[in-house]
DNA sequence: TAGTGGTCTAGACCACGGT
DNA sequence: CCGTGGTCTAGACCACTAG
């Protein structure tokens, strides 16, 4: 929080937040914010890149910066978001049932989906989520032993990702999703309440660390009825 | 394309698509990079952030550009890409039938979607998409007439973002997708092979040019066995 | 300790939009 | 024409990694 563009991001999404800016008009130029925040034009446009990134700003070429309605970019779901933050965000009632967290040796296929060798031991964790009492989710996870040595039970009924970020102080960089929609398996029918359906919509995701390390696989079954993704893309030319 | 640092940026990508260097090593140092491309080290830096965004390297801060495996990142749909560019990627005998092509004046419920007022006409567009001679993709858009004042039944049949891109040099910039599973309408039903599928997978995409303005909502439904989404996400703290 | 990427600066020139 | 954002430079200092 002591760069300096960061400060400035964080201080200008503050003024938009708080509709210090009408969306349309523009920001003050970049010349006039540099002297403001008394500090160069570049270090500026960094924080007003991280605005056009998150959706906040628009920039226009001989004109300005102009403000975008912001509310239209609040998703409920998005990017990188763990399911833990989902269900805060939507204010339902959410329970996790651990049905399996063991340490195993990996197998062919996941050797070469985490990109690891043959004596490397792998979690493998295998969690339903609850939804106002129905079992909405089945998450099957697969994490290196290597990046992470522990895990328990009471973990995975949290958040085994913010036992990895905060507790090992971990960095959790990028990921690589794919979204499909899948007949159901036994395993979905044992664990999910299906209500019917025959398929469900499954994401499966490769998850990296900063250092670009590859440490975790994970496939997330979701009752079609209760999915829904988001996505904020801009275009990088 | 005449940008330095996108000539460097497409430079690189070249050089990593043919194998010139391999994933977990490293690139050439930032410094070493300008004096190689003789310019300043800024100017690398936003080539190599290009590649950061795009999946290609991961840059770790004391060590160098790490090569990713950017085989693991080579999507049939992404971000922004058209279906148009989608189907020459896969290389599939792809055919578009356009049902309904209308100007008309926007109701309500486009009025709040579109962010127009009452008097605005629409371009209302109803195509199907042939993969390997199956009806696969339904294509609702609705396109304001003020961004696009003329559209024909050939254009439709071609692509409209070709059009939109490359005739009439509108810069499409980014957009906000939802992706969710919906029971089959009549209109499915009408213009789809659905194979028994009681359901489709929705994309509602609202379309924005570079100057902020939206200009078009897009509905395309997909046949679940056949739809795939691919995501990049990276984190930006 | 040497080398890496991350940040920041003060200035320059350019392309574009509106006046 | 002036003001806007877009690009580029040459140099500085810092934080981190590895040998």
């Amino acid at each position: 929080m002591k760069n300096k563009f960061i400060v400035i991001y964080n201080d200008l999404v503050q003024a938009l937040r708080q509709g210090e800016y009408t969306a349309g008009d523009t920001l003050p130029s970049e010349n006039e914010l540099a002297l403001r925040f008394e500090t160069s034009r570049e270090t500026i446009r960094k924080a007003l890149n991280l605005l056009s990134q998150n959706g906040y700003i628009q920039k226009v070429r001989g004109k300005g910066s102009v403000i975008l309605d912001h509310s239209k970019f609040e998703f409920p779901v998005s990017g990188l978001t763990s399911f833990k933050e989902l269900s805060n965000q939507l204010g339902q009632t959410v329970k996790t049932h651990v049905h399996e967290l063991i340490l195993e040796t990996a197998n062919n296929q996941l050797r070469s989906m985490l990109n690891c060798s043959k004596d490397k031991r792998v979690w493998k964790i295998s969690r339903t989520r609850d939804i106002d009492g129905e079992r909405i989710i089945l998450d099957k996870d697969y994490i290196l032993e290597d990046i992470v040595p522990e895990l328990t039970k009471s973990i995975a009924e949290h958040s085994i990702y913010d036992y990895i970020e905060n507790k090992l102080e971990l960095d959790i960089s990028f990921a690589k999703k794919e979204i499909v929609v899948e007949g159901v398996t036994e395993e979905d029918k044992l664990h999910l309440d299906l209500d019917g359906h025959a398929q469900v919509v499954v994401i499966r995701s490769y998850v990296y660390l900063a250092d670009a390390t590859l440490f975790q696989y994970t496939e997330s079954r979701h009752r079609p009825d209760k999915f829904q993704f988001v996505d904020f893309a801009r275009r990088t030319k």
